[in-house]
DNA sequence: CTGAAAGCGCTTACAG
DNA sequence: CTGAAAGCGCTTACAG
């Protein structure tokens, strides 16, 4: 399709050598700004396709005969500071050129970038990706974009991400379930714009986006209770996050409000990252020796699934022997697991207060904490 | 923690300014090379945090005594054009410092980043997830980072981040089930190093991860055959991407082979892009005045959910009124989809392969395809 | 209304 | 072994 111009110089061309491809006198169709050495390709010669190489402010300059100065202002629409028929020729020969910004020569230049770097552990688990393409539309939507970076929920990663996001000069942090780390510590002490989502800072404070976990495991004993339910139990991980013992604290703490004795709410743990094998683990030990209980709180569904995949290999009925209220109402639910009741957390409204908590860091706010409404979904 | 100090300078300090800030004499704990106005921040007084602003390679220049470019070769570890001394100063005064290089002005001057832009459709679909977290994995291990862009399978807003991602100067593209657009076609066209995984690039040609569609297909077809089921059907979207073309293809070639008649293989389809709501609806009109079908194949699980979930309300027994056979073998299954047998698609090794194809393309070879084994998951 | 010039932080031939 | 200098592409006071 595109005209493939042979090129052989012996050596570069001085700087600012400008190659403009006319397809008619007037109208052009592609431009080098400079040519570079090309390696070999393919075994083939050296040679360049026409418009391989992007077109920058000088060229465009150069085309429409004013400064990059004037180019530049015009780019970024500031139009009135030149005249009309000025504006006009260079926007014209932009749109010719498809001319584009480059946005390393700017963010070097302004200190400042639309980027962002968005911290999640395992992009496996539902919530996290909901959480991930929530905060991706609010930022495209604000002209951002995002670097996304997988910490495994490993401190040593989330540091070396933290770094290197640093060393790429984004413009600011979203940490979904932080752990604590060196350098998130100094990255908050220093100032930078971090947004924490689902768990909270581990050193406390700043900016934070999630629910009121508390509330979503008392709701759920509510629920349980209005159920007529008296055997109770809750399974959670070893190593839980704030959030998890939130929801499980408010469970328990529910409970023993409304009169139950401590026997009465049989607990269980399992360690591991996985949330499923956790959630079966932690449902082996609930359950060993005894009956399952009537009500199962699971601090998230990912765990509940793992709870039903024991009830199913022991033939155990869900909900009919063992009603099962998970958190995070996660999609599929409504689909193919018809047995859980869960705690909708509105992860699709995640990005837009992610991005609100943001910009008011930008604006040198103090930061504050934005709890959004949760609902319990009864199946 | 950090000390706070406060700077009140009318003007901007001249370039090249370079404030230590010593603990004990030859102790440094912080630096800042030059000093910028400080907007009010919550009513405090102008201030600023020792060390928030980077370090930069002049400032460790400055204070080990030596150029820029000494400090520039040392910490890109080309030390042995550096006396023993030098390097040893330089790199314990780097480290003293926690310099880090900005990669933003490594980038403007190689003409070159390390930063690779993936473009997904739909994050909510747990097959892109998996597929962009074994990418992003494989990026991280080689020292990548990697931009995800939500692309919702619309081709504007394709375009539109490809040239969003070619003004950040990124390294490569990973185009996950790509759709035809003017500015994929032309970044083709330019040569630049492109990745399709999922779907075939739509103008045909380029790299390639992915599996044997038709294959699946075919092996979903022989699945149910060899379990004697003699009236079969198969759903799928309207606008059908390669990918299910080709599964479905495959699978309705093989009931053909296998002797099948036309009626014996029943079809339907349904318009939208949530395969859930696709499976439900073109179940209904698969099963509309008919019974259900004994097997039945879907070209993706969230289809077989959908399915599912009609089966459910019209009490049809799944498996044992019709076996349904999926594709992608979502991880869920093994938990709480006991009733599908899927084809499972290894996502998890695409990151290794995504990045050899990119690899290869940036030594300048020959792009080619690259197809991983699939296996059928008998449930 | 417009442009020359400095500079963002870094790299890299080139000269010594 | 080391440094001065040019330059990546852009922006922005400043001067005219």
């Amino acid at each position: 399709m595109m005209p493939i111009l042979h090129l052989d110089f012996g050596k570069r061309l001085p700087k600012l050598s400008i190659i403009l491809w006319y397809k008619h006198p007037g109208e052009c169709i592609g431009a080098l700004d400079r040519t570079r050495e090309c390696g070999e390709q393919g075994g083939m010669n050296k040679q360049k396709l026409i418009g391989q190489e992007p077109v920058s402010l000088a060229t465009v300059a150069a085309q429409a005969g004013v400064s990059v100065a004037t180019v530049s202002r015009i780019v970024n629409g500031e139009t009135r500071r030149a005249s009309a028929e000025t504006v006009e020729r260079v926007q014209k020969i932009v749109a010719a050129l498809g001319y584009r910004p480059n946005h390393v020569g700017r963010t070097l230049r302004r200190r400042e970038s639309r980027v962002v770097a968005m911290l999640s552990p395992n992009l496996d688990n539902p919530a996290m990706a909901a959480i991930a393409a929530s905060v991706e539309t609010a930022l495209r939507s604000a002209g951002y974009v995002m670097i996304l970076c997988d910490t495994h929920d490993r401190a040593d990663l989330q540091d070396e991400y933290l770094h290197v996001m640093r060393s790429q000069v984004v413009q600011g942090y979203i940490v979904v379930n932080p752990v604590r780390s060196e350098a998130l510590s100094a990255s908050v002490s220093r100032g930078d714009p971090i947004v924490f989502v689902g768990r909270r800072n581990p050193d406390g404070g700043g900016a934070f986006v999630g629910i009121d976990n508390r509330r979503a495991g008392r709701d759920a004993a509510d629920h349980l209770w209005a159920r007529g339910i008296e055997e109770f139990g809750v399974i959670y991980p070893t190593q839980g996050s704030s959030a998890t013992r939130d929801r499980v604290g408010g469970f328990i703490t529910r409970l023993e409000e409304l009169g139950l004795s401590d026997e009465a709410v049989r607990q269980a743990e399992a360690p591991g990252l996985s949330h499923l094998e956790v959630g079966y683990a932690a449902a082996q030990r609930l359950v060993n020796g005894h009956s399952w209980p009537q009500g199962l709180f699971c601090p998230s569904d990912l765990m509940a699934y793992g709870a039903y995949r024991l009830a199913l290999e022991t033939k155990v009925r869900i909900p009919e022997d063992c009603r099962v209220v998970g958190v995070d109402d996660n999609k599929l639910n409504a689909w193919i697991a018809p047995w859980l009741t869960s705690v909708h957390i509105p992860y699709a409204d995640f990005g837009a207060k992610v991005l609100d908590q943001l910009q008011s860091l930008w604006a040198g706010e103090y930061p504050s904490e934005q709890l959004l409404p949760h609902t319990l979904i009864v199946r």
